[in-house]
DNA sequence: TGTTATGCAATGCAGTCGTATTGCATAGTG
DNA sequence: CACTATGCAATACGACTGCATTGCATAACA
């Protein structure tokens, strides 16, 4: 047989162009060329790699949660074992929030997806991540008492990406604003009703 | 001087077929066209209306917005005059998130546009809203010492809004996660709660 | 009633799109 | 060495895009 081609790299490589164009000029200038060019091959090529271009697409997906799930992966791990709950929670929303130049640019693709997905129920359940679980993540490092607050955080966690990227916020004010939504997480305070 | 037509009602009765396209569609199926071919009428008067694709697309955002706008403006003022605090804050968020179809539609819409914008910097400023001004409402409206917290409740709206239209959370879900934060939020006074 | 600015439809054009097809060089196998 | 599956490039094709242009009916004004 012939030439040995290391295909998962190969497809990297693609996606990784993808994701410049996306997230330099939106998912709309994403086409079989544009990405080629980008990534300094033939169009040809690209379709060897890929037979559609729902199936360069879904992989370029992929590979952005992927790189999203290391980042974070990688933040929780520098906190070595046993970390403060707090600490721990605010590692976890740090990392995901696009803080970064890099983060930024996956928050961009990551939000182009958001609404290509939006329109395709196919490749939805691809990015409709196991929220679930990670609000059960969430909800077990709040003090006891406020696991009605899981989902809120992670949907602030959400909304302060969504203002980082489109520039409404600073970094100071989403990070202000997440530790002035944990200091009211972790503080004792009397409640009306059960909290 | 010819036929007297009323140009912005034209304007927004296609633009309201755009909406219609890239809620189902995505953004990216809009065409002039298509968008004709939604609202009814030839791809010529498209044209005769807006000069250019572009011109289309801003009053379209435009027209989303003003939507918006109206939705929260009426919402608030059926609470009638000097209306508590918190619920008139409850109101407002309740107001602005996609919880009926029509508001799912908008929403989706919005999403799209979003998305679109994060790449055109000619469009954004008009969706770049008067963030500041809507940090400041809210902050007036928190019980004293929670300044800090508007943004935060801003940012949570914001992603309990993308959650609902990606169907992560369902509309009990996002709610009682409002509702949580709220109690957070004014943990000292009554807790409301309805449907 | 004639004039004319306007509303609107139709067509054409150059460009891009995704994809199917074809051709070929080549590296590994027998 | 001969063979062949593979990597990859190139091209063709029909559909679609935004936009410019053209033509014409008509309603308001002179």
């Amino acid at each position: 047989m012939p030439k040995k081609v290391d295909h998962h790299e190969r497809r990297t490589l693609i996606a990784d162009a993808l994701m410049r164009v996306a997230a330099e000029q939106g998912l709309e200038a994403v086409s079989l060329r544009h990405v080629a060019a980008e990534a300094g091959v033939s169009a040809g090529m690209v379709q060897h790699y890929f037979r559609t271009k729902d199936e360069m697409m879904g992989f370029a997906l992929s590979v952005v949660r992927e790189r999203g799930q290391k980042r974070v992966g990688e933040a929780v791990a520098r906190l070595g074992p046993d970390p403060a709950p707090r600490l721990l929670l605010r590692t976890f929303l740090a990392a995901v929030l696009p803080l970064d130049d890099a983060g930024r640019e996956d928050g961009r693709v990551a939000l182009a997806f958001l609404a290509y997905t939006a329109v395709r129920p196919a490749t939805e359940p691809s990015l409709r991540t196991d929220t679930a679980q990670l609000v059960e993540f969430v909800a077990g490092l709040l003090p006891r008492g406020r696991n009605e607050n899981a989902a809120g955080v992670l949907a602030l966690m959400e909304g302060l990406g969504m203002y980082l990227l489109s520039g409404q916020y600073t970094q100071q004010q989403a990070l202000a604003a997440l530790d002035a939504h944990l200091d009211l997480l972790f503080s004792r305070q009397v409640s009306a009703s059960d909290g």
